[in-house]
Parts: C-alpha cells; sequence; structure tokens
DNA sequence: AATGGAAACAATGCATACATTAATGTATTT
DNA sequence: AAATACATTAATGTATGCATTGTTTCCATT
C-alpha cells in the first residue's frame, strides 16, 4: 500500500514529519527551519528536503523562502474544497462498486470497518471511531481500484485529518454517521447503484455541514 | 497561475521537463539519468532531482532505483481512470457555478474559449482546437474557485495530454465535441443546474468511450 | 524617541564530494 | 559451453561546502 519509502532516510523523514502533523506534534502555523528539521531527525538537510517537497506536494506544508517551513492551517474554506472534492468522488466510486456488484469477501474489510465503528461508538471511544471511519473509506477506494482516486482521496484525508479530530470533540457522539455507513454498505450489497449513491452523498452533505458549522460558530481561525 | 517557479533552476527544471514529456520530445517510455538530465539542461544534479520529485508525485515520470527515470506511459486503464474522476468533478462544479449564476464578464473566458473551439475546428487547426479545449475547462475550474479540484484536474490533463493529442488524430473532427461545449455553456448561462451536470456528464462519457476504444481498436500500448 | 540605513547574520539554492549498492562484464570452474 | 563467483562500473542516496539573498540588529541621525 506504501511504496513512500523512496529510501531509509527520506522515507524516515516523509512518514515522520507527516505523523507528527497528523498527530498536532507540528501543529497548524509551526515554523521550523531546515537545518533544525535535519537536525531534529539526525539527518542532513538533503533528505530531508526532498521529504518536505514531497509534503508540499501533498498540501500539508508550504516552504516560504527564508522563514523555513510552515505547516499550513486548514480554514473553513479548506474544509469547504476538500468536501466538494469528497462529495463528487466518493459516491461516485461507492456507486460503481453497487453497480458490478462486490462479493461478500469483498465487502469484508467495509464490513469490518463498519462493525469497528459500531463497536468503538459503543465504547466511547473516539479516536478508534475516527481511525474506523477512516479504514471504511481507504477500503471502500482499494476495493473500487482506481490508484489515482485512491491517492487523492488519500492526501485530502490527510489534509483534513486534524479538523476532523478536534471537531470530533466539539459535538455529540457520531451516531448518525454510524448508521449511514451501516446504510451505504447495506445498499453496496444489495446492488443499488442509486441507492448507493444517494446514502454517501447524503452522508457527506451531512458531515460538511456540520463541520463547517462548527468550524464557524467556534471561530476556529485554521486547525 | 503559476506559482511552480519555487526557484529559478528548479522551476525551469520543472517546466523544461514537463514541456519535453508533453511535446513527445521524452517519449513515454523515455528513459535517462540525473546525471545525462542534468547534463543536458546544463545545472548540477540538485536542482534536477527536486524537480523530478515533484514530477513524480504529478505522476509524469517514476524514478526507479538504478535505472534511471522514467518517463510513465499512459495506458488504457490510466485513461480509465483519469477519465472516471474527471467524469466526477467537472460535472459537479459546473452544475454548482450554473446554479449559483455567474455574469457574462466571469463568463467570458469560457465563450471566448468556445468560439476558439469553435474557430479552430472550422480551419482544420487540431492543436488550436486542443489547446481551446484545454482553456475551456481550465477556466471553467478556476470561475468555480475550488483550488485544490484545480491542481488536481490540472495533473490529470497533464498526464492524459500525450494520448489526447495523439488519438485526436486518429479521428474524425471533434465536431460533436465542440457542439457540447457550446451547449454546457448554455445551460450555465441559464443557471441550469441539472442541465448543465447532465450535459457535461454526456460530454465526458462520450470523449472517454472514444477514446477507450481508440486505444483499444488500434491496440496502443502506452502513450 | 522614532526613523533610516548599514552591517552582521542566517537560511536557502545550488554545486560538489563521497559512500553505498545494483548492474554489467569477466574470468574461472565444471 | 554454461554457470558461478568476482571485480568493475556507474547511478543513486546522502553529506557538506559555498554563494546568494532576505532578515534582523544596532547605531546614527533627525
Amino acid at each position: 500500500m506504501k511504496q513512500a519509502a523512496k529510501s531509509k532516510l527520506v522515507g524516515g523523514a516523509y512518514e515522520r514529519l507527516k505523523h507528527d502533523i497528523r498527530m498536532n506534534l507540528m501543529p497548524p502555523g509551526f515554523q521550523a527551519t531546515e537545518p533544525e528539521i535535519a537536525l531534529r531527525l539526525g539527518m542532513s538537510r538533503t533528505p530531508v528536503r526532498e521529504a518536505l517537497i514531497r509534503l508540499e506536494a501533498e498540501g500539508l506544508i508550504e516552504m516560504i523562502p527564508r522563514r523555513g517551513v510552515r505547516v499550513v492551517p486548514i480554514r473553513a474554506e479548506d474544509m469547504q474544497e476538500i468536501y466538494e472534492m469528497l462529495t463528487a468522488l466518493e459516491p461516485e466510486a461507492a456507486a460503481q462498486i453497487a453497480r458490478r456488484g462486490a462479493s461478500e469477501a469483498e465487502l469484508a474489510p467495509l464490513e469490518d470497518a463498519t462493525r469497528a465503528m459500531e463497536g468503538a461508538l459503543a465504547d466511547g471511544d473516539l479516536d478508534g471511531w475516527a481511525q474506523a471511519d477512516d479504514t471504511f473509506h481507504t477500503e471502500l477506494l482499494a476495493l473500487h481500484g482506481n490508484r489515482r482516486m485512491m491517492t487523492c482521496v488519500q492526501a485530502l484525508f490527510d489534509q483534513a485529518h486534524r479538523a476532523r479530530i478536534v471537531t470530533l470533540r466539539m459535538r455529540a457522539l457520531p451516531l448518525r454517521s454510524t448508521q449511514e455507513h451501516r446504510m451505504i454498505l447495506e445498499r453496496i450489497r444489495a446492488g443499488d447503484g442509486e441507492g448507493t449513491y444517494a446514502a454517501f452523498r447524503a452522508h457527506r452533505a451531512r458531515a460538511a455541514e456540520e463541520l463547517l458549522g462548527l468550524l464557524q460558530d467556534y471561530r476556529l481561525p485554521g486547525l
């Protein structure tokens, strides 16, 4: 699934930095120079630089000429953009899967992920829930098989990750969202393309509305 | 529109290589080592390498450990993937523009591009036609305003460029396609979201079918 | 005290040097 | 002749050095 490890060092730098950004160890707006990062990672500037270029291409950081690398904050407009794309792509992919039909074995990862969401929800394990949610969406795209779409959507997920984690704790338990996943899975099982599309679209629309609402209500400047 | 010029050399290398790939000066399957490319561009390996990393992230080349940089060929499956994404993204964007309404001034670039297509078609200027077609799609996304979608779609266009140019000369004049553009523009003008969506979707579906048909009929291994 | 400018500083862009390692060719053995 | 092992070559991965250039600091002037 990941061929990210071009080489030990640059691959390591890439993974580590991405991890630190996702986990908010390098929070939005965080700034550091290349030598600082290189020092922290225990390598020279060269592999760090190559990793940074990739991260910049994925929209996670930006390299500002003399001011260092900056972790780009995600604002409401950004989430709007991201959800617009997801709303266009995912329901389409899901519907195609439904139309062409999928064996129970193929659907197993989705079933597992859905169960994991339901379980995590029952346990009040928000982080577990978020992870299962991610897995569901990722596995769905994997099942669909469009590599480019996978890469693209994964990049969007990565960008949105922090905002999703933060807002997850600002609202009631994601009961509705979990039910919607179950529903989507059922529509796929039924081979109902139209229904799958509609369900997924509704899922995304509601999620976007909720999230954007929170971002605006709480005046969150950038996550 | 382009912020690609990180610096003189790496920006130059990036543009030049991209140009050479688009124009088939470096044809699909073409292979070269970093020193060779650096020599050809008259700079050291460092800026070349940074440009290559970006081009790889955009899916135009791949860097194979000891065998050099390779221009990735586009095969039928790739075009399938690309068109799937475009079919999901562009009609959605166009429909949103239609729904929210656009002034005649905002639509001017689209009108110009459409006229240019019609003109080029009348002159039998296929390259001019292709360029105007590109402009139409690019301007549409620009009008919509979703930066991420712009970047993504642009990358897909870049990947598909060669195949489009080649197949353009394997079929009759793109009369139908030109008419469809005119139709889409009219639906946007009319503020008809549904109609816009349907028209654009049909446009993409037909284009995809035609192109994939050609690729398969002619057994083109990779463009 | 505030403003303007010059000098020191520091980060980046690029070049180059070096180490590692895979591919190729050669020689030796069977 | 074929195959294996070894040596050579060459490309990549990484480190380092250097020049350029933007930023900041500090001082002088108003």
